[in-house]
DNA sequence: AATGAAAGTTATTGTTC
DNA sequence: GAACAATAACTTTCATT
């Protein structure tokens, strides 16, 4: 269920192709990676039903929605056992400034990204949606400057082909 | 040009909607929200036309091409002057494990999101494309065990709408 | 600014190679 | 597995309210 897909030169165009634009139409999608338009519709669907693709999303200028200031928090929960972890898991997504949760090893078990209006909401995000629970031990803030996104995602070079 | 754009209900449902499955038809967009298709699709234009929406995308499985091990590297740089910098930056994105670069506050000035096919992999990416670098003078990394989505984002609440 | 209908394109299917 | 041709569906425009 979770090994790689077996992938040919098509499949790697389409797949760079879409991380660049989603959007493309299957027809200008096929002549970009030089297949019919019917083979290609055929490519995708395979992608998404091999569990390759798993969505399609749009990116949203968080500044224009008046959210111009974007932090990580680093999180310290403290007894760590599942039954405390789930709910807070669940908390965490369930605030409207949360744009992404990962749970890491390391001391800080936890990274949220989070996008806020000003430094006064981003303290009082803080202080009441986090510092204030008791599974949390410690939060640390670091704000972002500055974002790039990384070029498409595609598989290892295997050497061989 | 970076001012908040003016959202009206109709355009936080579309939001919404966009950013819950962005491949919805135009057509069941416009049933979602309540509007007219040739309505809806104004709206939709108008949204990345303000710079709401920047982009479509697609969501891939990194697992799925082959690179199951995902990691976050904290990357402590030297003099920190842009003509250090922007070389930096373009290292970083150029390396096809990268999938996203963050320049953040604190001591750990970048923070990488990198995938990998194994440990030994994301081994010799710390060594040979960050470590070895001048400019760089620590390499922090935390392995990702598992990764949550943050609901759609939306404006804060305005309290009179 | 939103609607409804008409025209132009596209997605999609079935068939053949 | 890929390409072609035909149908069904959607997107997009425009005149109207």
């Amino acid at each position: 269920m979770n090994e790689p897909a077996e992938l040919d030169p098509v499949d790697l165009r389409i797949l760079s192709a879409l991380q660049n634009n989603a959007r493309l139409l299957n027809k200008e999608l096929a002549a970009t990676v030089g297949v019919a338009p019917s083979t290609c519709l055929d490519r995708v669907n395979r992608l998404r039903e091999s569990g390759v693709v798993t969505g399609y999303g749009v990116d949203v200028d968080p500044a224009k929605l008046g959210r111009p200031l974007q932090a990580f928090l680093y999180i310290r929960v403290q007894p760590h056992r599942s039954a405390l972890v789930d709910p807070f898991v669940e908390h965490v997504l369930g605030q409207p400034e949360t744009r992404g949760l990962w749970h890491l090893t390391g001391a800080d078990d936890f990274m949220v990204h989070v996008a806020t209006e000003d430094a006064h909401s981003l303290q009082r995000l803080v202080l009441d949606a986090f510092t204030a629970r008791e599974e949390v031990t410690r939060v640390r803030t670091n704000l972002i400057f500055q974002h790039w996104a990384g070029r498409p995602l595609l598989p290892p070079e295997t050497g061989t082909g």
